[in-house]
DNA sequence: CCCTACTACCTACACCGTAAGTATTACCTA
DNA sequence: TAGGTAATACTTACGGTGTAGGTAGTAGGG
């Protein structure tokens, strides 16, 4: 009574666990993610997703290889100056953080060797030398650029709010003693948006800022 | 012939854990810590450690608080300017990073509630403030920092040696293909320093800069 | 001296990643 | 059309994990 489907093709490809394993992790988190969990959802035994990927490593490393292309899939098209890829670089991965805030952290703890990361360096880099700029510059540009992007989405993000509360609209904060931290207190005020936009653009108008002085002193 | 010390102290305090696990995880990494190897190093059972911790995210809670406390206990003293207490807050924090490397993720990861991480904060943004810089400036200053830190650090250190290399000193990186990426396989001997100290002060440098800007700006 | 609180231990359970082996199908060749 | 081959999916099993629940022993106060 047993051996019933085996052996007929169920329509897996690494594709398709990979988008089934993006939806999983945003629905229910890193910690609880698996291969059994994956296989479930995909009405499959866990092994046969060992045919077409190694082990969990790999299918992080798919995971965070997919949502990585979603930012250059909505990028329509790229401007001239380097400062306004930049931002558009940033806004989009920033989106694209938003849009998978538990899948966002993988991302930044593992070094990005896909290719759609090395073209977004190229453009990135290749639009700054046309501005004439230093080359030690450029070349320290993209490690400040997503350094500074990485870190602020993994602070502004790391508070998983569970279901509750609308996309990256200021995590709460954990509200400081007056007693104890009067500065950080009477600054409170100015930290309410945290993580929000407004916010967003201001800092990384700072980092940017901080890279064209950068520019400009070498 | 069982029951055999049961009962009797064996020492166990909720620092005495912590060092233990800092230690472990110094080791042998984060993949593979755990209760039971933790307790094992200890010479006790795995269980025992619930008595002072309440699960593994708690101990990972005490992990990540014992390292960052190392920061400012290097810091002999304090400077006037925020600029200088910026910089010696950034590069203890960088030689934090050095010596636990497997640990630092933890850190980048998990928001840091801790006494000595608010203490950090106040500190830097009362110089500011004595410095008569813009409020927003100064609300904005540690997250564009520490995100910048935590991005930064996360990237250089993440290149997991195992064991062989001297502590940051360029951790390799993936060598660009000429063809498809000219500008970056142009670049790549001003990235020889990848992690390295000069590196480090010149993206600082960077990132201050952009702050300082900011500051003026408003 | 007993009683209470506390620490440490033991057992057990559900779950995990994955190595190794087996059965079934689809396709290509003759 | 028949037979062989490679690919795919499944099954079993092993050694590990975090931790809930319950037990035994000691330390200190009354």
């Amino acid at each position: 009574m047993t051996k019933r489907g085996q052996g007929k093709p169920a329509g897996l490809s690494r594709e398709r666990i990979a988008v089934a394993a993006v939806d999983l992790v945003d629905r229910q988190g890193l910690e609880s993610f698996g291969v059994r969990r994956l296989a479930s959802e995909l009405g499959v035994d866990p092994m046969s997703i060992y045919n077409h990927i190694k082990g969990k490593a790999a299918l992080l490393d798919a995971v965070s290889e997919a949502v990585l292309a979603e930012v250059s899939a909505t990028a329509a098209q790229w401007p001239d100056d380097w400062m306004d890829i930049a931002r558009t670089m940033a806004r989009g991965y920033r989106d694209m953080a938003i849009r998978h805030p538990r899948i966002f952290p993988l991302l930044a703890t593992r070094a990005q060797t896909s290719a759609v990361a090395f073209e977004a360096l190229e453009r990135l880099t290749t639009a700054m030398r046309r501005a004439g700029i230093t080359d030690q510059a450029i070349a320290d540009a993209p490690l400040v650029l997503f350094g500074f992007l990485n870190g602020y989405l993994l602070a502004t993000l790391s508070t998983d709010p569970g279901e509750a509360g609308g996309p990256a609209t200021g995590a709460a904060q954990p509200a400081f003693d007056p007693a104890l931290y009067p500065t950080m207190a009477a600054l409170a005020p100015l930290q309410a948006g945290f993580g929000g936009e407004p916010e967003f653009e201001r800092m990384l108008a700072t980092v940017l800022a901080g890279i064209a002085e950068g520019a400009a002193r070498a």
